[in-house]
DNA sequence: ACAAAAGTGTTAGAGCTACACCCATGC
DNA sequence: GCATGGGTGTAGCTCTAACACTTTTGT
């Protein structure tokens, strides 16, 4: 009973402070790579972009709030999302102390198209053309771009962003978006496929191209796969990205 | 101003809560990755083990806090740290809501023989021998070996661990602890020197083994290289484990 | 002399890179 | 019929993986 009142003592000594949970969405239009923000307008600074962000309530666990917060202003459930990083300078939020989780998203810009127009508090913005963010929100950023190219190159990640059925081509772009550099469609297309996770459809995408490009879409067993226990999909696409992995 | 006031209310409503610091300090005694716990005395538990932690301070950013607790625990200074994921399921501290943002660390475990002589509150254990250890303490270390694997893998960081001079054989037994397998010597060695980060020293290891072993150290130039940017190393290390990160 | 650990080279196979031409279709 | 983007195969090279014997020296 000595040591209980005395670690109570400890615990009430400490400082509380603030948790908030921010979600880097990434989101792929088909050519560039990019990022979901909003105007909270309850900010200090009226004309400043934010992440979709919120603070944690006492009742949930990080994974859960920063699951809720996409919920609410995107209304996109169900999303690949990671925690990437926690941010904690003592002036970064100059209203009060304020320790930030942050979180990074994939999501299929098209699925979140009818969404959007409902509530228009948010927009994509190109990663190359961010307008100026709150407080540290642009450090968040580059350190979950530098997250999503080390994930995708271990782990068939970009999936995500594209739509159920989706081309090479379409495929090939997303990478050579994340990475920002370009590939071999040969090489590119031996190997994702010899990953053994996509299949090829007897469809072809119309209208963009002439000759229009197969669809293909990934295997149920490789989605369960990944589901369960994402590190156990054997994936190499390292291999064709590591010296841009080092050089980046 | 209605903003304003309308600002500092939302930031008033939300709940604060404790943020804690924990680090995983990995140490390597020549044969099995080790760990450093602390019997804290002050918890519920007068019999668990606990990581090295502490409360973060107001003025002070998440990796000085880090630091500060294993500086204050340890007496070292200047050790590898670096911030592994941040927990925080609101039942995981029974006492009080509390977020566990935590870090790892690598250090030699012979350059901290003599201050762990002063005060006796830490102690090494064998990764594979761990005691019950407090709150959710147990999955923090898993993670820290899964990320420990992960960096490795990519960057020549068990150096760290090893005493400045250091042999070959030293070398890979600290891969094969870190990855629980083991190499075949000569694909190990001609792996390691391709890097061109060690240099051979005349000396040899005397007293272990019968022949000796030659020295070598980490070149200097290498050790800037990682100073200033850790990213800029390339490392090559990946090929020889990559079969392994994936298995496991 | 013998036991114990250190050191060293070669070969086959896999994966990576670079490279060029034909195909299908809309206009 | 021609322009546009889609699709496919091969050869050289590098890296990896598997494998066994000699050297040194303490006892």
């Amino acid at each position: 009973m000595e040591n209980h009142g005395q670690m109570l003592e400890q615990y009430k000594q400490q400082t509380k402070c603030l948790v908030a949970l921010d979600s880097i969405i990434f989101g792929f239009d088909g050519e560039k790579l990019q990022c979901l923000l909003v105007k909270r307008g309850i900010q200090t600074d009226q004309e400043s972009w934010s992440l979709m962000g919120g603070w944690l309530r006492p009742d949930e666990s990080l994974d859960q709030a920063a699951n809720r917060i996409v919920v609410e202003l995107t209304g996109l459930n169900h999303v690949f999302l990671e925690q990437l990083y926690s941010f904690g300078n003592p002036m970064r939020d100059p209203i009060e102390r304020t320790v930030s989780i942050t979180y990074y998203a994939l999501i299929n810009v098209h699925a979140y198209e009818e969404e959007r127009n409902k509530n228009f508090i948010a927009k994509w913005f190109d990663l190359n053309e961010l307008p100026p963010l709150l407080f540290d929100h642009h450090q968040f950023i580059q350190t979950a771009i530098q997250a999503l190219r080390q994930k995708a190159a271990f782990y068939p990640v970009g999936f995500e962003l594209l739509p159920e059925k989706f081309t090479l081509p379409q495929l090939q772009a997303l990478y050579e978006a994340i990475y920002m550099t370009t590939f071999d469609k040969r090489n590119f297309s031996r190997k994702i496929l010899s990953l053994d996770i996509l299949e090829k459809l007897e469809e072809k995408q119309r209208g963009f191209s002439k000759k229009g490009a197969y669809l293909y879409r990934v295997k149920e067993e490789a989605k369960k796969e990944s589901a369960n226990d994402f590190h156990s999909i054997v994936s190499n696409v390292d291999g064709l990205f590591r010296q841009k992995l080092i050089t980046s």
